[in-house]
DNA sequence: TATATGTTCTACTTTTTAGTAAGAAATATT
DNA sequence: AATATTTCTTACTAAAAAGTAGAACATATA
């Protein structure tokens, strides 16, 4: 019997980095994910997923500019790319489906498509 | 670049038990879980994250009455446990919370808590 | 110049999740 | 009695996801 977690840390990240949108690069967006989960992450493994998320491609990345502040260094900006978008929307579509036929959750949320 | 799924096939199993109550069994999850993905899932892979999930203490399980239907061997009818129900309403909850922050989706679903 | 800060990168290991294979129990039908 | 069906079980393997470690780069401050 393990620790608990039904994680699906990738689809968080992915989700972060469009919450984040023009400021998702790696830190910041392990700020947020600990700001967000009080969970704690290692850096590495946000590189390493967020790595992970480009090589399928549900995200692309280029270099922003150095930044005038003491240890400026250009940061990599990722953004969603569509398939990215659609994997997320798929995910949440399926999801809220699920939720919806369960009788405990069906009846808090309503959509409106 | 691999084949792509975002998977939380735990958590799908885990609400799945909960959709289908009282017919909480390994075989009609299986069904029913290919009935609503068009994902294929061997019987096999059903059975052990039944498992995963009831060592992990979200499902709990009993064997029911054989039936006297040609092969009716007993079946085992699965149950989410509290700590199931609350693994599930934290994730929704923040799943939920992520996607309203996301501008994508901000927009097209509402709650009400 | 030395040190602190904010940040990326890569190779690797560990853990967790998913899937396979083979077998067996219980019952119905032939 | 033999066979077909529906189902569970266990031990194992494979694949994917998560996490670690250590190094490096760019800039600012002391």
């Amino acid at each position: 019997m393990k620790e608990t977690k039904l994680g699906d840390f990738e689809e968080v990240l992915l989700l972060l980095v469009g919450i984040l949108d023009k400021e998702a690069y790696a830190f910041k967006i392990a700020e947020k994910f600990e700001s967000q989960t009080e969970r704690a992450v290692s850096i590495g493994a946000v590189h390493s997923t967020l790595n992970r998320l480009s090589e399928k491609g549900f995200l692309k990345s280029a270099m922003g500019e150095s930044t005038a502040e003491r240890g400026g260094r250009r940061k990599r900006i990722y953004t969603i790319t569509a398939a990215g978008e659609k994997a997320l929307q798929d995910s949440r579509d399926f999801k809220m489906s699920l939720w919806n036929q369960y009788p405990s959750f069906a009846g808090n949320l309503k959509f409106n498509f």
